[in-house]
DNA sequence: CAGCAGGGGGCGG
DNA sequence: CGCCCCCTGCTGT
């Protein structure tokens, strides 16, 4: 060694790295590939995927846009997400149940450490050997250590008490996952995303019902194990909708089921805002920054822009215009509560695996009365992708995606609130302008929500419009004929008894 | 009863 | 796309 030389060691290096790394992930920063696999997106990043797998770098190699999507099918989403966390923090608790399985999923994707052997780097250990050899040593063996993990707090803590993570994942993190939720006082919104968070959790839960395509799989010897059916698709492609012409019923059909693409929104975190977790996440009290990870948005903006189609059907992910040799999202299905996305030849099967009433907490009483009015599911015609949620206005599916997405890009000047509509941002802004731009033709009140007034004014009117089912008891605001309901819930109670 | 956040419908530019 | 409208749900007084 020369003289003067110092060598610098970073002793948690390797802990640093790998927690940021997790962090990173959880936050889809600097996110540069998309993996979809049975219906929900996993922003990761090539980097890490390459680095991992041979599997995956050959498929980056081949693949040179920016930023691909990348289906796996024959691959089990719990696996998937068990494998992320293993390749993101170096090591996963799974049951022993699932090791089989994930151990196949591995293999056909070619994990090292798991399916493959994990070569050190050697050159690294010549040049550094002396202060690596506590990093590099525990990465040689094929076989991970198998240990369980509890330290998954840092993701998630607003939700875990309500939606217990699978064992191998703490953060399964797809896309639009519920993104950001706000600090801000949040109750309602946050157990919204929070509710269809835990749902979606549960469903992806590893004690979940073995995947009956990885099954197959497991029950070959395996001499080499099969590449999972892969499918990429660059960002830039707009993800084509098909028509899916099965007649009213079979837009009933769409309607009804929901998608569920996981908490996207969540914060499901969607949070949300909606999200409601992860208060970590928000980093940017007062302003708008733009979400680093441009594919969070990508696929669903393809989605939309593609239900922008000239057909104006409703249409889905196929295959029509995607490059050859990819023959479309196959692959990419509806949660076990949603809906295969299939071309559309198998569609109608697609959509009779899920009868939710609707996934999205947004839309149900609104589609009730919409249709009341007779507006029929039939003459609504942009679905959206994510829930049951859908309409004749483009513009409105846009802006109900933002819901999914968790995108808030209005924020407000005087405090940390933020929302997806200029609108709502300036009813809020109100708020704190004292401005009250909304005055009582009857008395000096006025407010700063014009439908607050409405209210208000009903009291000068004697305006009941909200009638009881049950009795003659009218009231003038939704809430006081709640109220009243629960009186009759408490009889029939009593009748009961 | 009021305050507030936020959902969707839909019109007009 | 901006904006307005109507509405729901939750919360607090």
């Amino acid at each position: 060694m020369a003289d003067g030389m110092l060598s610098l060691s970073w002793n948690n290096h390797r802990a640093t790295f790998c927690h940021i790394l997790a962090t990173l992930r959880e936050k889809e920063r600097y996110t540069d590939v998309t993996v979809a696999c049975e219906g929900k997106f996993y922003p990761v990043h090539k980097l890490v995927l390459s680095t991992c797998s041979e599997y995956f770098e050959k498929i980056f190699e081949n693949t040179p846009c920016k930023h691909p999507v990348i289906v796996l099918k024959d691959v089990n989403r719990c696996d998937l997400e068990a494998l992320f966390c293993y390749m993101y923090e170096g090591a996963v608790s799974v049951a022993q149940s699932n090791l089989g399985r994930l151990i196949k999923a591995a293999e056909v994707l070619r994990i090292k450490g798991l399916a493959v052997p994990d070569e050190p780097p050697i050159s690294d250990r010549r040049t550094a050997s002396s202060h690596h050899h506590h990093s590099s040593d525990d990465r040689s063996s094929p076989h991970p250590k198998r240990r369980r993990r509890e330290e998954n707090s840092h993701s998630h803590q607003g939700r875990s008490q309500s939606s217990p993570s699978p064992p191998s994942s703490p953060r399964p993190s797809p896309l639009h996952d519920g993104g950001d939720s706000h600090p801000a006082q949040r109750s309602r919104s946050d157990s919204q995303w929070g509710d269809h968070g835990a749902t979606d959790r549960e469903d992806g839960g590893m004690d979940g019902v073995a995947d009956d395509r990885l099954g197959d799989h497991s029950t070959t010897s395996h001499s080499a194990p099969t590449p999972p059916q892969v499918e990429v698709m660059v960002d830039e492609t707009l993800v084509k909708e098909e028509m899916i012409d099965q007649g009213d019923t079979g837009q009933e059909d769409m309607m009804d089921s929901g998608m569920d693409y996981g908490s996207v929104g969540s914060d499901s975190r969607l949070e949300g805002s909606a999200g409601g977790g992860g208060e970590e996440d928000h980093m940017l009290p007062g302003k708008y920054e733009p979400k680093a990870n441009p594919s969070q948005q990508a696929i669903p903006e393809a989605v939309v822009e593609a239900l922008a189609g000239p057909s104006g059907m409703q249409t889905w992910l196929g295959g029509g215009e995607m490059p050859s040799g990819f023959s479309g999202l196959e692959g990419y299905t509806g949660s076990e509560g949603g809906q295969d996305l299939h071309p559309p030849s198998q569609a109608p099967a697609a959509h009779q695996l899920v009868e939710r009433e609707t996934n999205c907490q947004w839309t149900g009483g609104r589609r009730a009365r919409r249709d009341w009015q007779g507006l029929t599911s039939a003459s609504r015609v942009h679905q959206c992708p994510h829930c049951s949620y859908n309409t004749t206005f483009i513009h409105n599916l846009k802006r109900h995606i933002l819901r999914h997405t968790g995108e808030k890009p209005f924020t407000c000047p005087h405090c940390s609130y933020s929302t997806a509509r200029k609108d709502l941002l300036k009813e809020h802004i109100n708020t704190h302008t004292i401005e009250m731009p909304y005055s009582c033709p009857y008395c000096p009140y006025s407010t700063t929500h014009q439908y607050i007034l409405q209210r208000h004014i009903r009291i000068h009117t004697g305006e009941k419009p909200y009638v009881c089912s049950y009795c003659s008891f009218r009231a003038s605001c939704k809430t006081s004929l709640n109220s009243h309901l629960l009186s009759h819930k408490c009889e029939e109670g009593k009748d009961d008894m």
